[in-house]
DNA sequence: CAACCCTTAATTGCATACAATTATAAATCT
DNA sequence: AGATTTATAATTGTATGCAATTAAGGGTTG
């Protein structure tokens, strides 16, 4: 009897806007289009075979989701991702997940807490085989998972939405592709030691490691300036 | 050689969209449209002289600035406000406003701090004066400005999009009506003090006191169990 | 009498046509 | 030749009409 679990909060495939959104979001993600790069209504509506009416309705969504921003009577284009913008993204990260995660000690329950376990051994199983492209987007998706349902276990919907929000902007293509093995050992250990906090009853305990994670993480980032071309890696943690 | 402020960043009311925005948001504000009140687009576009177009728009980004909720096929109507939306509230402006104000002590310039200043005593003038509904209005717009005015000095954009989102869905209704003569005065206190540890360069001291603040408007609020019936009131602090 | 199906009304979702605005670029004037 | 102006094209903004979906009410049937 497993309940359905629906980890990415976007709007299902079954209106004509919710396709186009979907459609554009993927394209971002994989690369095909670029920062600062303008999408056209007619262009997509075209290739989508759709009219001009759900695309320009996606298009705002994805400018409110941060994926893109609007010029008045320009159109939307892709966001681009400075250096600032990740300084930022981690400030406010700093500012709620390890709060979020003391919180989220008084609202674990035995079920969120055995599925954030299985998250952990699938993490550390796939740091352990080979690190091929594939692996390494499933890696990402399944550290994704893992914050969001750590953070949702505090019990704050609002906080969950808000910090959906801010990582997943940040996230523009889906690799560990600048990764470290050192990092990224330690980095599992800060997941199942957070876990051990949280069973030991410890707020004070987790909340700390959360941030010692988000530390490392940002001195990681920090580490590799400015070298990725055209656009912003996935930052581990 | 005043600078043009513009404390509110919605869409300037020059497009049709812009302006049924604003239109639905002030009929929100002035409690014309109740919680859980359905909007048609329809009626809508007919009182406003426009097509439906813009309207389904502008709703489109009510939607996702928190004051409408959608469901599918049925429309979007007006986002109900619960105590558990209130704990929430605070529980993030808590986790994030003071931070910001530590931020905001190392970035601060003298003419920020100067238009706090006068900030806080326009509010300490209108605090003395008689309490009629207007001067509670505008008490309220110049603590709100107060507040965004101290976030955005954390030189940290996203934070201040991030807080003025979530605290402007709080205030359904502009008026301090469920106030507090004692809570009032504290306030003011605090806002003073805030601005006294800044120029006194101590970032600890002033994350304090705003962390007191935002705990002061807390308890009062709390002491204000559901007492209004159609929508929630003003939150000092 | 209750449960189910079908019809109907109302509303949102989508497509197309047109208007308004702006960037581009050629043409003209100084 | 350089700057300015003006026409043109491309793109977004708006209006209207139609299709799809849903909720409710009346009718039928067991």
């Amino acid at each position: 009897m497993d309940k359905i679990k629906r980890s990415n909060n976007a709007p299902v495939a079954q209106t004509a806007t919710a396709q186009v959104h979907a459609a554009i979001k993927q394209r971002i993600l994989d690369g095909d289009y670029q920062p600062h790069q303008y999408i056209r209504e007619a262009s997509v509506a075209c290739e989508l075979a759709v009219s001009r009416t759900p695309v320009r309705e996606a298009l705002r969504e994805l400018v409110s989701e941060g994926w893109l921003e609007a010029i008045p009577h320009h159109g939307a284009r892709v966001a681009a991702w400075t250096e600032k913008d990740a300084h930022e993204v981690f400030e406010i990260r700093l500012m709620l997940e390890p709060i979020a995660v003391r919180l989220a000690c008084r609202h674990m329950d035995n079920g969120r807490l055995a599925y954030l376990k299985t998250l952990a051994t699938q993490m550390e199983t796939l740091t352990e085989s080979s690190i091929d492209p594939e692996a390494c987007n499933e890696l990402a998706a399944l550290n994704h998972e893992f914050h969001r349902e750590l953070i949702s276990a505090s019990g704050n919907q609002r906080l969950t939405a808000l910090l959906d929000g801010v990582v997943r902007t940040s996230v523009i293509r889906r690799n560990f592709a600048n990764y470290d093995a050192t990092h990224l050992r330690r980095s599992m250990h800060h997941h199942r030691e957070i876990l051990q906090a949280i069973e030991a009853d410890s707020p004070e305990w987790a909340e700390s490691v959360m941030r010692s994670h988000l530390l490392a993480a940002r001195d990681l980032h920090a580490s590799f300036p400015e070298s990725m071309p055209e656009a912003s890696r996935e930052i581990p943690n």
